[in-house]
This record gives C-alpha cells, sequence and structure tokens, in this order.
RNA sequence: GUCCCUAUCGUCUAGAGGCCUAGGACAUCGCCCUUUCACGGCGGUAACGCGGGUUCGACUCCCGCUGGGGACGCCA
C-alpha cells in the first residue's frame, strides 16, 4: 500500500514550487490506489503562524488536492519525539553535547577558512570525551552519533543512484537545550510512524536524505523510497521569489486563473508523457509517473500558462464561468440583474479572455456604459459617421422586436444609404456604444445589450455635442 | 571553499546507439480567415555547452572541463 505525505511549513504561504510537489505526492497516491497525508511541519515558533496554515490549506483546496489523512501539527507529536530521542539515548546511537554556539561557530570559521566543509567535529561523542566533565550550568543538546565511515546510498526514484560518504556528515543536533526536536529528527519520527512508502519532496532535500537514512537506521525502521524533484526557477532562471510576481498559489486564484489550468501547468512542468500538453487530472494520474520527471529544475513561463489558462476558459462551461465571475462583477460594482443572463454574456467573450479576470472586465461592458475617451472619439468619429449614427438611431428607435435579424436589417439599411462598408461604421458604433473598437461581432452582441442599452448610449452620445 | 545534483530551440520538453534532415508546445515572425480585437488555420526562424574516449555508428554510453542549481544552522 503506497502511502505519500507533502509536509509545508507554515511561514508564508503555498508557493508555485511547494504546490507543484504535493500535486505529483498526491497523483503517485492517486495513481496507485494509495494514501495522501497531509502534515503540517510548525516546529518553527519564531516563523510559524495560523495564517500561513490556512493560507496552505486553502491554497490545496482551491487546486483541488485532497487527503486522505491529517493534517498532522508537529507541534502536537512533542511527547512522540521526546520519547524516541531518549530511546536513542539509552542505546547509546545519541549523546550530550555542551559545546557552545560561540564555540561551534568558531570551529566552523576555522574550517571555512582551512577550505574544508563546516562539520561538527565529534568533540562530546563519548568515545572523545571521556573523562571530560561537562561544564556546569549548561543545558546541552542532544546529537545523533553518525556512522563515522562508510558512504549511505539510496536509489533515487526520479534521480538515480546518489552515494554520499559519511565523512561529509556530521553529527547532526536533534534536540535543542529545553528538549524540542529539530527538523531532521521530527521528520524522520513521522514518516516513520506514518508508514510514508515514497518521499517525494523537493531537490534542497537531497542532502538531508543521508542523515535521515542513518537516523531511520539506527532505530530499526523500513526506509521508505526517495523521489527528489527539481526546484522551479523564475523565468530569469534565478530561485523563485517575491520578485518574480506571482509566487503564491492564491494570487494566481485572485488574478482569474483557473485551477485546472495551473494544475495542468504545474503538472507538464518538469514532467511529460509525449508530446501531451492539455490533459486533465485524470489522465494526468492515469500517466504519471515518477521516473518521468525530469531531473533538471525548470524555469517557470508565465506566459505559456496564460495560453493555457485561456484554453481551458474556451472549452469551460458558460454557466460555471458564469458564477466564477459573477463575485467579480460585483466587487467592480456592476449589476448584472438589469441585464441580458450572464452565461449568455459569458458565452460571447469566453473565447477571448485569457483570465477570469480579463473575462469580467469585458462582461462588465455590457451591463455598464463605458464612455470612450475624446481622443478615441475623434479617432474613428468623423462629422460624416456622426449623420450616419444619428439615422442608426432611428433606425434602432423603429425596431419592435430586438433581435440579432432586425438590428442585422437595420445595420444595413444605414450602410446602404451612406454608402459605407461595414468597418466604417461599426467600429465607430462599438466606440460610442461600449467604449471601445474592439468587441466580438457587432450584431449577436446589440442584440444581446438590449434595445434600451444600445439606445439610451447611442442617443446620449449624439445629444451631447 | 567542500560535497551533492544537473546540462536538447529564448522557455517547457520528446528522444532508452542507427527511426534525427533532432519532433511537439509556449513565445516570436510571416501568410490566410475576418466586421474591429481575439479565436482558428498554414508556414518560417530557432537547440543537442566544450574536449576526450567507447563503438562500424553517438543527442543517446564513459571520463574531464565549463555552465547552472542545491546543501553545508540549536530553520524547515
Amino acid at each position: 500500500m503506497i502511502r505519500t505525505r507533502f509536509a509545508p511549513s507554515p511561514t508564508g504561504y503555498l508557493h508555485i514550487g511547494g504546490a507543484r510537489t504535493a500535486l505529483y505526492s498526491w497523483a503517485y497516491a492517486r495513481r496507485h490506489h494509495g494514501t495522501f497525508i497531509l502534515r503540517v511541519e510548525d516546529t518553527d515558533l519564531e516563523r510559524s503562524t495560523r495564517e500561513s496554515v490556512q493560507a496552505i490549506l486553502d491554497g490545496m483546496n482551491w487546486l483541488g488536492l485532497d487527503y486522505d489523512e491529517g493534517p498532522f501539527y508537529q507541534m502536537e507529536r512533542m511527547d512522540r519525539y521526546r520519547e524516541v530521542v531518549q530511546q536513542l539515548l539509552d542505546a547509546g546511537k545519541a549523546y550530550y553535547c555542551y559545546a557552545s554556539r560561540e564555540e561551534l561557530d568558531a570551529l566552523r570559521e576555522e574550517q571555512r577558512a582551512r577550505g574544508v566543509k563546516p562539520r561538527y567535529d565529534g568533540r562530546w561523542r563519548p568515545e572523545n570525551a571521556h573523562g571530560r566533565t561537562p561544564p556546569a550550568g549548561v543545558k546541552p543538546v542532544v546529537r545523533f552519533k553518525n556512522p563515522i565511515d562508510g558512504a549511505v546510498t539510496f536509489n533515487d526514484l526520479v534521480k538515480g543512484p546518489i552515494t554520499i560518504s559519511n565523512l561529509e556528515l556530521d553529527d547532526l543536533i536533534i534536540a535543542r537545550p529545553d528538549g524540542t526536536p529539530t527538523y531532521n529528527f521530527c521528520v524522520v519520527v513521522d514518516d516513520w510512524d506514518m508508514n510514508i512508502t515514497h518521499v517525494i519532496r523537493g531537490d534542497d532535500h537531497v542532502n538531508n536524505t543521508p542523515r535521515q537514512i542513518n537516523i531511520l537506521e539506527a532505530l530499526g525502521a523500513t526506509l521508505p523510497q526517495y523521489a527528489h524533484v527539481p526546484m522551479i526557477l523564475g523565468a530569469d532562471g534565478e530561485r523563485l521569489s517575491k520578485r518574480h510576481g506571482a509566487v503564491s498559489v492564491m494570487q494566481y486564484a485572485e488574478e482569474g486563473f483557473l485551477p485546472e489550468a495551473l494544475l495542468n501547468y504545474l503538472a507538464r512542468l518538469g514532467w511529460s508523457h509525449g508530446d501531451e500538453e492539455v490533459f486533465s487530472m485524470q489522465q494526468f494520474v492515469e500517466w504519471f509517473d515518477l521516473e518521468r520527471i525530469s531531473r533538471s529544475a525548470a524555469q517557470f513561463n508565465p506566459e505559456k500558462l496564460l495560453w493555457l489558462n485561456q484554453q481551458y476558459m474556451k472549452a469551460a462551461d458558460p454557466q460555471r464561468l458564469a458564477n466564477d465571475i459573477a463575485p467579480r462583477l460585483q466587487g467592480m460594482g456592476v449589476d448584472v440583474a438589469n441585464g441580458p443572463a450572464l452565461h449568455e454574456v459569458v458565452a460571447m467573450f469566453q473565447e477571448r479572455a485569457t483570465t477570469l479576470r480579463e473575462l469580467a472586465e469585458q462582461a462588465s461592458l455590457i451591463y455598464r456604459a463605458v464612455a470612450p475617451s475624446a481622443e478615441v472619439v475623434a479617432q474613428h468619429v468623423s462629422e460624416e459617421i456622426r449623420s450616419a449614427l444619428r439615422e442608426l438611431l432611428q433606425a434602432f428607435e423603429a425596431i419592435a422586436d430586438w433581435n440579432v435579424e432586425s438590428v442585422t436589417a437595420a445595420f444595413s439599411g444605414v450602410l446602404k444609404a451612406h454608402g459605407l462598408k461595414m468597418p466604417k461604421l461599426a467600429i465607430p458604433l462599438r466606440v460610442v456604444v461600449y467604449g471601445t473598437p474592439h468587441t466580438p461581432s457587432l450584431y449577436p452582441l446589440l442584440a444581446l445589450s438590449g434595445k434600451a442599452r444600445v439606445v439610451s448610449t447611442l442617443g446620449s452620445f449624439l445629444t451631447e455635442l
């Protein structure tokens, strides 16, 4: 039975790198009918916040990444960690270290200056410290007794075999003077207790893996399989940060991206199934395979995400999109009640918008008049056109049954009377009624807008001057 | 600095020694469609980092170099 987990620390928002890791972990469990667990690593009291926990939960929820167990919180498992620390101490696999921070800082500095890797030198290891008496009044940390020779090799499911010599490792601190456990230790105990079979996590944990394996072995635990997925870089190839724009998943929600589009993009960023580009989560789960994850970091490409989002927007059910943008329109102060049904408006605009935000803005034109700027008017509406528009207004006013046919007939009549080609009159009319020369196909648009709206906007424009 | 990982168009990638005249997608450029803007259709530009091996034959395997990323906390 496959058991995977996503273990974020609540020190910020769910960012897209974390979201992709969660997605892969989730998909792997789903693919194999296993269990997906959410675990919140909140042992850093300085930086962990309730808001961050909520933000992560919101992000997972918005993406539809549902978990079968959890969320578990490490802060609630303190007793268990202390118990295991004691177990290691009793077994002689961990020991107390009295070295002060200053002492360790000096050691590190000296090692760095010598051009070697900074490591704890094992000065309080029992075999080195015999006869030495602990300094009075110092509360010790607990260190894990890492093997001093040999090497740790594990077969990473995405990167292949990785070997790290124990010479590179040192005796890491597993408990602070106050007894609280540290990260690498909590992870080990949790993965062990939760029977995690596949640890799927970010690339930045590769170097932690041999340490964790050594502890797991000291505990006599069965080792999980590891799969380290590469990082996501910003569009400039640098590590993703705030200055790259949106890094939080919920920010994409606000900007009007569809969760399935983001999911599809993230799935395809660093993983592939032949030439497939647009696919549902159901298909993704069927295809997903850790071996197909690429081994190097990928750059985030906002343009492609936008394109994908548009693909999903075009294919989406208009009613669903209408529900999605209704709150946005309300927020913009647009009253939809007195106009045509929102889903009909959406159907007319959905293939022209790349995001829900854009769709809302475009749809709003149907419900409220936006006066064109004087510049735009000057550019598109000449005196000659103005007289044609007056005639058009009269023709429109005369229409009893306002629909595509009657609007077309009225418009064509004026066109013919003035010897004008379609765009000559269509563009000025767009500008006057909708405030912009760029709109969907004119006749259906006018028909949908309704006689009252068209006639009043056109009428007030013509009487203003 | 030390260790680990990594390397195909600008970007995401396909490629499991001959199928490669290196394919797809985004972006970009051009043409078509057209009632504007989009959508859509067609086409173009564009890549195997470098040097050594191995082999009859390397994008594919090995080594080195270089580039990129990561780790080296009483953070997670």
